[in-house]
DNA sequence: GTGAAAGCGCTAACAT
DNA sequence: ATGTTAGCGCTTTCAC
């Protein structure tokens, strides 16, 4: 357990102040030092095994390079792709993260923020999605720089990254629709997730533009966007006894346990009922009959959160593009087709 | 974007010194201090809505009170329940982790390393399971804590938590002899990773104790721990024209492509072979006809690395268990059956 | 082109 | 029970 090597060390070793060697380390700095002095320095921090201390020079700079990502829960699939995206974009660049699951607790999420300030992080990433909090508007009052993954803060010029969650669904409508479906259920999210209530609005919305009656008793709101939760909401539909030939789930988790609650039934899918899920998880397209989805590229959204961080980093004036929307996609896959009346 | 409080801010409105405050702060402390004081101290500490700066404190008493995580890839499923586990145990304790992904590259890796201890880190658990790298080992000796998950660094009294892989092993050949199974197939991982290497190994010994002739022919070794090389690797055991009734895969997803490979060429599974993994990846269950594996605790897993990081931090004296080895569990499904005859 | 000095916010001897 | 002093390792004005 040897000591680390300082900058005093440095100096010492070559009879200069600290303050030529940290000019010398600096690559901003190095203009106005003679060539000579910079490769010494150079020479004997290597030799010496030298290692900036960053949380010294953070204190100091008020810059920690580092930057908090919030996240609900890193086990869901989801997840790991775009904190993949994020790192491949601020790791190049220096910048170290700090990964901070949710649980989409508010109280959680409150508590997290201020282990992330506490550790003086220049930025946080928030793809947690809890509609309301007011932690994190505070974060941005601040002036931590915050760029949101999947939500608009309300009041707040805080920029964010989302999908295109609206036109997500109207594919999946326009799709069930073109293959002779009327009357399509809905599985909606946890409404107060913004995937959750955005994706219901468009489901609303979309089914009103083509004509198709609104029934009540073909939605269901599931609690959490879990398996369990879109098994119990299959069933609570099924038990209605009004007939319907689709199913529109707002995630892909949801239609799996749909999914599980119409074979118990006794239904096959696609021929007795189409099902629809979200996403696109890994694996997805191995679990049979394959569900028709949406594709998001989340590796890609986490890149663009994280340029979108930068810019605010990089440019003082906190000013950076506000809004970024990115195209999804649809998947055609066995779990839809024509309905059989 | 105020700025923040600091010790002095509190001193100052109270008319007392920067380091009554620190104390009357710090619950290790508050001993010799008059009570008055304390409760001054801090109703000023709320009211102003102080916040401790941990990258101070930290330059201070050589203590970052956060860990780095090196994985080799977050997006692979496995290790997100491993980080989740970490930082249930780390977290409530105050600790902050930083993950990196090495990607399996011992460049990067060592970069990395680098990286963490230039953020001050306390400790380091390394889940990345390169099997020779000389790095860690520099790390354990610079004063870092470190614990390895799924490796044990010859030469080096770093303590390591592992599964038990060779009895996961045996207990899949077991079973597949219990079926009736003589002439076993092997699709090993990578030899540079060290699961790959210790599942081979346990399966070249337990063959031989139970009496299979261990046929060089088949038995493959993939390059990486993927589908496609899954798929590659059951290809070539089939074009070798050697009969064998059940493969063995080192893990999961070179099981996935195995399955592929053999679906392509018209084989049933567990019909005409039979098929088994290792991890028990979520969502595999889904997937038909259901890898048998071994299940993995992994969540366990981070848990328990955590707790033997916490105990070197915590006993200056760097001494902890040295070994740990998990239980794993055997888990049956439909990829496995008697062979035909 | 380089040195001196100050200080980021905190803690930890050492006083009193 | 509290204040004084020093310093963690670095950057950055301000001198010369």
């Amino acid at each position: 357990m040897n000591k680390r090597v300082t900058l005093k060390d440095i100096a010492k070793h070559l009879g200069v102040h600290v303050s030529t060697v940290s000019r010398a380390l600096d690559p901003e700095k190095q203009s106005n030092l003679s060539a000579d002095a910079i490769t010494r320095v150079r020479d004997v921090a290597r030799e010496l095994g030298y290692r900036p201390n960053r949380l010294a020079a953070g204190l100091r700079t008020r810059k920690s390079m580092s930057i908090g990502i919030m996240i609900p829960d890193i086990t869901n699939v989801i997840f790991p792709p775009i904190v993949r995206g994020i790192e491949n974009v601020l790791e190049p660049r220096g910048y170290a993260s700090i990964l901070v699951n949710t649980d989409n607790i508010a109280e959680r999420e409150g508590r997290l923020i201020q282990v992330l300030r506490d550790r003086g992080v220049d930025g946080i990433i928030h793809a947690a999605v809890l509609r309301d909090d007011p932690t994190i508007s505070w974060a941005a009052d601040e002036g931590l720089a915050v760029v949101t993954l999947n939500r608009k803060v309300d009041g707040h010029e805080i920029p964010y990254v989302i999908n295109d969650e609206e036109d997500g669904i109207r594919m999946i409508v326009d799709h069930l629709y073109q293959l002779g479906h009327r009357r399509i259920a809905k599985i909606a999210g946890p409404q107060n997730l913004s995937t959750g209530l955005l994706r219901y609005e468009a489901f609303l919305q979309t089914t009103k533009e083509y004509g198709l009656t609104a029934d009540p008793d073909l939605i269901e709101v599931a609690q959490q966007f879990e398996e369990e939760e879109g098994r119990k909401s299959a069933r609570r539909l099924l038990d209605k006894g009004k007939p319907f030939t689709a199913v529109i789930c707002a995630n892909d988790r949801l239609a799996l346990g749909a999914l599980n609650a119409l074979q118990e039934s006794g239904l096959q899918c696609p021929d007795d009922v189409s099902l629809t899920g979200f996403n696109d998880m890994p694996f997805l397209d191995l679990i049979p009959p394959g569900l028709t989805t949406i594709r998001i590229r989340q590796f890609r959204a986490g890149q663009t959160c994280a340029q979108r961080l930068l810019d605010i980093l990089d440019q003082s004036d906190r000013q950076a593009v506000a809004e970024t929307i990115l195209p999804v996609e649809l998947v055609l896959r066995g779990s839809t087709a024509a309905p059989k009346s």
